[in-house]
Formats: C-alpha cells, structure tokens, sequence
DNA sequence: ATCCTGACTGCCC
DNA sequence: TGGGCAGCCAGGA
C-alpha cells in the first residue's frame, strides 16, 4: 500500500478510493489512516478526496506542493479529470 | 467487548 | 448544489 502512494508519478494525484483500490485496501479510510501514521516519507500530498479538494487541515501545504509539482490548482482543488492517476 | 474518532466514498433526497 | 446517512478499518480509553 504504501507502495502505491509511493508510485504515484509526480504531476499526478489519486483519489483515496483509487490508491485504496490498487493498494489492494478494503476501505479509503484507511488510506487516510495509514498515511496519517506511516505517510511521513510518501508523497501523500498527491493524495486528494474524491473531488478533488485535499483534506481540512492539509489543504494550504498540499495545494502548495502539488503546485511546485506542476499540478494546476484551482480555487483550492485540483482537476481530477487531467491530472487523476490512471493506475499505471 | 464497547464506544469514539478519523487525511473517505457513494447514494439518495 | 448541498446535506444527511450508513459502511469501513484500526487503535486507544
């Protein structure tokens, strides 16, 4: 799993749901769990919710990463439609 | 064993 | 568009 997040291509996101999806995790909470804990050294910030908009407390520094990355976001969220992670 | 909480999602009004 | 509701997993009190 944490292997997923760590794949993920830079200038891409992933939904919780995604990386859950081809972590193999049951459940998109936890994601959110695992990365709270063990998400220190991932690049978590290319981690979003399923709109696109990144969590509460986050949302400043992943906005702000994910812009020095090339990701586009725009009134605080980002376009899932061009930059979601295909899974590949 | 039970209850609460949390970086979530999808479905249904 | 926006809000409510029910599943989900793990760890701590």
């Amino acid at each position: 799993m944490r292997a997923t997040v760590a794949a993920i291509p830079e200038g891409t996101v992933a939904t919780y749901g995604d990386v859950a999806s081809y972590a193999g995790a049951t459940t998109p909470r936890l994601i959110g769990r695992i990365l709270s804990e063990d998400g220190a050294d991932l690049p978590w910030h290319r981690v979003l919710r399923a709109n696109g908009t990144p969590a509460e407390h986050l949302v400043t520094k992943q906005l702000e990463l994910l812009r020095s990355e090339g990701v586009p976001s725009a009134n605080g969220r980002v376009d899932l439609r061009a930059y979601r992670w295909d899974g590949s």
